[in-house]
DNA sequence: CGCCTTTGACCAGCGC
DNA sequence: GCGCTGGTCAAAGGCG
């Protein structure tokens, strides 16, 4: 926190002609003497470092003294300066008290929004994590009793059409979620990342290409952060530096540290193009039981990483084309995720640095996905409702259903600020809306999801950013 | 003193 | 084989 010494005031006054102008300047709070200059208008220069939009911020304040300069005498003056000084300096006690106030409050919920901000990008891939696996497993499962194809035209079955080695790894995840959620006390201590799905094949050495791949595959998450790294609830440590070819900006790496041995590393570098996009990409699985603020963004890694994984393996046809993994794993996820198919690694993208891919990702959602089931953001809603004391502030409409990006932020931000188990209240609601999914509820046509061909199926990792 | 970051050195993979 | 690049190691120093 700044001491009172690095604020500047400006005094301004009216002169005969009635335009402003600037007397002196001065720093009101190092000297605690009141200009004898008379003022009716006090102009606040914040020169400590604020947000963009508070740089411009002025106060102008009006004391209310209507004080003068002119028309008085020798002697009323320097009463009357004495007088106004005593005003003034009353009143800038009042103001300085008042400024320090907003200043140290404006300071902590800095901090908090920076906090909040971290924690937001997080929630946000482990729901449309989650939401993906929903969507998928409705698909598999409606294309597996046979009501689904009397409905769907050929491009909509192969959106929903989820292959056979993943149909049974999404259905066992789902149910570990609703086991969950009839222990709500292993909610977030039993996450074993390890656990990704694996698949059922005949060949060893298919098994064996598919753990290598395992270790290899990667997740990167687009967030925008200031920071210079998103607080994503694990521990850290710092190991290396370079500066990558067709980047200024240098790439850091870091590896776990909260046990021994883990294998977890990642690698944070800002976005060329863009550099309040912070790029993390995240390798491996944790061999250890994560805390509950690092579950959400480990799930969410995990399960981006097993999602991709499970795609390229072998078919009648032979290996599966990305893009049909793009469309089977990540059917409603134009511009929310992407796999690279010709980096050096397999990667997913998931991308939370565009108001419209938020958003959309929630609108892509079948309209019975909402509808019918009660699910989805109004189902998060209401049991976020259930949880008001997690909430006391933030409407659906605010939460879910604002224009911008910037106003979920802050509705989330002020859900989240509300209180720290706002985490577990969403997790629980995500929980919630897992274990009550109804496989028999079929696929409306007439809403069928997005067309996948607007996703950027095939693209390179960070070459279309 | 332990943990962390910094930073230059080293190594492996890849293309020419 | 050589150079480039990405990734990792490890010594040195800072910090609480």
């Amino acid at each position: 926190m700044d001491g009172p010494r690095d604020r500047t005031v400006f005094i301004n006054s009216l002169d005969d002609h009635g335009e402003k102008r600037v007397v002196s300047e001065m720093d009101f709070f190092a000297d605690k003497n009141c200009s004898k200059d008379a003022s009716t208008t006090f102009q606040f220069k914040k020169e400590t470092k604020f947000d963009s939009v508070e740089q411009d911020l002025h106060l102008n304040i009006s004391t209310g003294l209507n004080l003068l300069t002119t028309n008085v005498s020798a002697g009323d003056k320097s009463t009357a300066v004495n007088n106004e000084s005593r005003g003034i300096s009353k009143e800038f006690l009042v103001l300085k008290s008042e400024f320090d106030r907003v200043n140290l409050e404006n300071e902590r919920l800095r901090a908090i929004l920076d906090q909040i901000n971290s924690k937001y990008y997080s929630l946000q891939i482990q729901i449309g994590t989650i939401l993906q696996h929903q969507q998928n497993l409705k698909g598999a499962i409606s294309t597996g009793d046979g009501k689904i194809n009397d409905v769907m035209t050929e491009e909509e079955k192969q959106r929903f059409l989820v292959p056979k080695c993943m149909e049974k790894s999404m259905a066992n995840e789902l149910q570990k979620n609703s086991n969950r959620e009839k222990s709500p006390e292993k909610n977030f201590q039993e996450w074993i990342p390890n656990k990704v799905p694996k698949f059922n094949s005949s060949s060893k050495d298919t098994d064996q290409a598919a753990e290598a791949t395992m270790k290899k595959a990667r997740v990167s998450v687009r967030a925008r952060s200031e920071a210079p790294i998103i607080s994503d609830g694990c521990q850290w440590r710092k190991y290396g530096q370079k500066m990558a070819k067709g980047n200024p900006f240098p790439r850091a790496y870091y590896r776990c540290t909260m046990a021994v041995g883990c294998p977890v590393r990642k690698q944070v570098q800002r976005c060329v193009e863009d550099r309040s996009v912070l790029i993390t990409t995240y390798e491996g699985n944790h061999n250890h039981p994560l805390p509950p603020a690092a579950m959400s963004m480990a799930a969410a890694t995990s399960a981006a990483a097993s999602m991709l994984l499970s795609g390229p393996m072998p078919s009648a046809d032979g290996f599966m084309n990305p893009n049909m993994i793009t469309r089977t794993v990540l059917p409603y996820s134009t511009n929310f995720a992407s796999i690279s198919a010709s980096a050096p690694f397999p990667t997913v993208t998931l991308d939370f640095t565009t108001t419209p891919t938020t958003h959309s990702h929630w609108q892509m959602l079948p309209g019975q996905f909402t509808r019918d089931l009660g699910h989805g953001p109004q189902a998060i809603a209401h049991a976020l409702r259930n949880h008001s004391r997690f909430l006391p502030r933030v409407s659906d409409a605010a939460f879910f259903g604002s224009e911008s990006s910037h106003d979920m932020t802050n509705a989330a931000t002020a859900a989240i600020a509300s209180d720290p188990n706002f985490t577990a209240a969403i997790a629980e609601a995500l929980s919630s809306i897992i274990g009550n999914l109804n496989p028999n509820i079929g696929i409306d046509s007439k809403k069928s999801p997005k067309n996948s061909s607007d996703s950027n199926m095939g693209n390179e990792s960070f070459a279309g950013k």
